[in-house]
DNA sequence: GATGAATGAGACTTCATTCAT
DNA sequence: AATGAATGAAGTCTCATTCAT
């Protein structure tokens, strides 16, 4: 069966990767074995082979898939010139791919990419790259503070960091227990979102108990 | 009446799971090798089946021993009658604990503990428990907003959820990167509780650059 | 009436054959892959089975055709009446070929097909009929000896293995350290020839040095 | 069964090597498979490897021995300071060796390590050190030209090389035929020693038949 | 005739665990 | 209690060969 389309070979590639994603999903990367790959994707051993150079290299390259996905969002949604638009928009978007059902088997695996990242090289710069969407961000941040849309003080970096950590403490709470209530947290995201434009800092404005005393 | 003390025990058990969580933390479980631990902790193989049944179990022991340490950590911050404190109390706690250098490497085997329980059933309960306190968070808030100290009309649950988004998030990002800036990041997530105190919306309050003309 | 002339089919032949001696002097027999070949050639995994029903084969094609080569030396030198100028051409033939340095790379498969000698009986009994050429020596050894040409006493048989040993051993060391002085060897060889013409045995003659008292 | 005697493990080690042996002279390294030689050897295949870090290693010692014990000969026999008897004793050492039919089956892997050498670069210096000691017979040959003992003239590094062929081809052609007639192949080699050891250069002293017209 | 993707048996090696000492 | 040599199932990957195109 010499000579193939291209759209045939990345139709086998996307067949691999996605029986790897069904296998990774359900027992963990290294709880995994080629033949289970090779039974879930129904092709030889040989094939996978023909490519990716090694197990390591699926687990790489549905990482790099990933990532990819990801970055689109961020940069989508902060070009809206409505701050506080933007940010909600960001925020809906992200929830909304993070609740898809489809997805939420492949995220099983993106928790383990980033285990990985601790101990692969390569991994490591893949979950590195992907988490640099995180600087357009921090600039975002930045520019409209500067803007006077966003309350000043605070880093662009640190906060974008924050950012970045609601939607993964989400991911992985959603990947322990499917059933998370996603639009409580959505609208929890957007108070907070809402509460951060705000120009002037509000500490002290309520009773916030009886103080300590010392 | 037993041959060894139990202290002496307890003792050689601690020396099998810190030369495990030494390996862990450098090549993560699975690369990890009962060699490398029997070699790291200076024991022999039969020792060590002495102490756990199997390598499964030391992950085990190890992703309960986390967890014990961080519900001890809520329980205390969230006894302070001031809501504001208490908060304040429960970030800085937190992250002091996260940013000591001698946790740093333990939390590398955090990261994988919860990838980890992706798969295992028995470390998915294990992480489960410990996450749990995350109820603890979530009466407090309840009780809180009941007393007016903390802004109504926000669920409960989904705030503690976003709360504990931002621990997780914050250890992954530091597990990534250790130079992470762990004050700014404090602030951001203490300015944050300050807002949510706030008892009066503010959605509105500030221009939000141009907003969209639908 | 052929598809395709068998001038074409020859030099595609040679073009595998080339390229299997290339890699299998690189590398050897059993560590060269088909692949190797096939990239070597130039030509396809499917092309190389239209010429050779086995990689085996090719290993049996070379071995033959090394051999053939060879029995066309001895023929020839020893059609010389000049008993003493025979095994001197005889020599100065094998030598000034396998100091060829076209030839040296091909004689490291030469090694490996003794080797493979021990394994494959068709390789096997390729090198018998390659060594058979050793009879023709012999022959002549005894014709020259009733002619009283060649010293006598000596079994020719027995003179013919030592003059295939110095042969053999020739391209073992050469194979292995290509710098080897060939004039040098050479002007032992002769040395040997000049001294086994003699008619009278020397032993003796000289002072060994001092005797063995028993 | 822990903390084993030396003797123990040497034990053990020639198990696998004699083990390895045997199916190498049988089938070659490379079509021996692990498991034949676990097979062969009666252990497991974890055992081996805590013997022997990869097959090739297994090569290699067995390369390795084979040439330890041939460096042994060369040092007695050539300590005799009757030059014609110290190389006859050589000659007759090796060959009696060669001739051992327990040794026999040991030289068809020596065979093959030769034509390893071509690939290894391990191996290939494990050839070299063991004909190395060619140098103690060029040294030897030296040294008694200079006493007189052996015909002057001839270049000692060369005759080495040619003695080392003597014993190079003999291994070979009774790997390819055990039937080979060693004492008629002692006798040359005698006679050729003694020739040698002329004091006066024969060449033309017999008739060689017609002499060449030219 | 030529291609080269596909095959799948089988290669080497690792490693968690056991158990005689 | 402690040891560590031994086990052997299972893992990843290779490669000679085939055959639809």
């Amino acid at each position: 069966m010499p000579r193939v389309t291209d759209a045939y070979r990345e139709s086998k590639r996307r067949q691999i990767l996605d029986a790897s994603i069904e296998c990774f999903a359900r027992e963990g990367f290294h709880r995994t074995s080629m033949a289970q790959i090779i039974a879930e994707a129904g092709v030889s051993a040989g094939t996978i082979y023909l490519y990716f150079d090694s197990k390591e290299q699926i687990v790489e390259a549905i990482a790099e898939e990933r990532h990819a996905l990801e970055s689109v969002l961020a940069a989508t949604a902060l070009a809206n010139p409505d701050t506080r638009q933007a940010l909600h928009d960001l925020a809906d978007g992200y929830l909304n791919w993070l609740s898809d059902p489809i997805e939420q088997k492949r995220r099983r695996v993106t928790v383990q990419v980033w285990a990985e990242a601790l101990r692969s090289d390569r991994v490591a710069s893949i979950v590195r790259d992907g988490v640099a969407q995180r600087q357009q961000i921090a600039d975002f941040i930045r520019e409209r503070q500067q803007q006077g849309h966003l309350v000043a003080g605070l880093d662009p970096d640190a906060v974008s960091r924050v950012m970045l950590s609601l939607v993964l403490g989400f991911v992985l709470q959603q990947a322990w227990d499917a059933a998370i209530d996603v639009d409580g947290y959505r609208s929890v995201l957007n108070e907070i979102i809402d509460r951060l434009l705000l120009a002037e800092p509000t500490r002290g404005r309520v009773d916030h108990g009886r103080p300590p005393k010392r």
